[in-house]
DNA sequence: TCCTTTTCGATGCAATTGCATCTATATGGA
DNA sequence: TCCATATAGATGCAATTGCATCGAAAAGGA
């Protein structure tokens, strides 16, 4: 842990990243619930789910790709199920735990939330940066990920 | 609203944008909480206070300033109230409305989260980028603001 | 085998957030 | 002036989150 403050422009970095992202979010958020939609966490397990295919994916390791809490996620595979967006299927060689897999009607949900939050991305990033700024910006905002991505 | 999905670039920016953005987020929080220090968003109200010198602000104003909602902004207020962190002054000429002041005790307060949260920022920005990369990232993160910002 | 420790996932309870609405004051016509 | 509308800020209630902990099953010794 550095103990001196940080350089200005470290601050200033920081502070629209800080900006720029929960506005981002904000909108995106408002998007959805106008197309009465459910929140972008919900597409973020359905997206990562329909990636695992047909195999599913236990929810630990859930936890890491989406970013989320343990509890958080438990409570929101109960919602999702409850709606019927993915099943739990007991695991055989595993007697604690359980696989979840997304079902046609999740990835039905999928499909119209990404038609809402695709648009929202292309109009809130894609138009306001060429490809290679945009490229630059991953690239940067790579080496600050844990662990870090170079490229 | 741009209709058709974004070019893979620009999910590819987005998604390392919100990765990045609530990670960072989550090892400050995590490291205010080891220091027995409230979350940021106290500290992003006591910092505009600060700013704002003895004539304070209206809660009105700072709702735009923190981007919270306005709901938000009247309970934290209220909690850092009863802290003792800030105090609300009548504002003569709209009695509708009052004056937020930071408190000597807020100042204290702030300073002390700063002491962890800077350190924070120059471990997880200010040491990954060189001076350089963090205003092309500035700059970058600058035009996707609401209102843009060219530079 | 038996016992301790670890891992997986769920949950009770408190704090926070979101939503809708409320009260009070201010503002802008007619 | 009087009334309709708008703005400032607070709040009741439901949903969500965070924290701590739990129960159950697995893993790792001794």
């Amino acid at each position: 842990m550095t103990r001196k403050s940080p350089a200005p422009e470290t601050i200033k970095a920081w502070g629209r990243l800080m900006r720029v992202s929960r506005q981002l979010v904000e909108r995106t958020e408002d998007a959805l619930k106008a197309g009465g939609l459910p929140p972008l966490a919900w597409y973020d397990v359905l997206h990562e789910l329909a990636e695992a295919g047909e195999g599913g994916l236990r929810p630990f390791e859930l936890i890491d790709r989406v970013l989320l809490a343990q509890y958080n996620v438990s409570r929101l595979l109960a919602r999702l199920e409850a709606e019927g967006l993915v099943e739990k299927l007991p695991v055989s060689d595993d007697g604690r735990g359980q696989t979840v897999r997304i079902t046609p009607a999740g990835r039905e949900t999928r499909r119209r939330i990404w038609a809402v939050y695709g648009a929202s991305i292309a109009d809130l990033m894609g138009d306001k940066l060429s490809a290679k700024e945009l490229e630059t910006l991953a690239g940067l905002l790579g080496r600050l990920r844990d662990p870090p991505i170079a490229e």
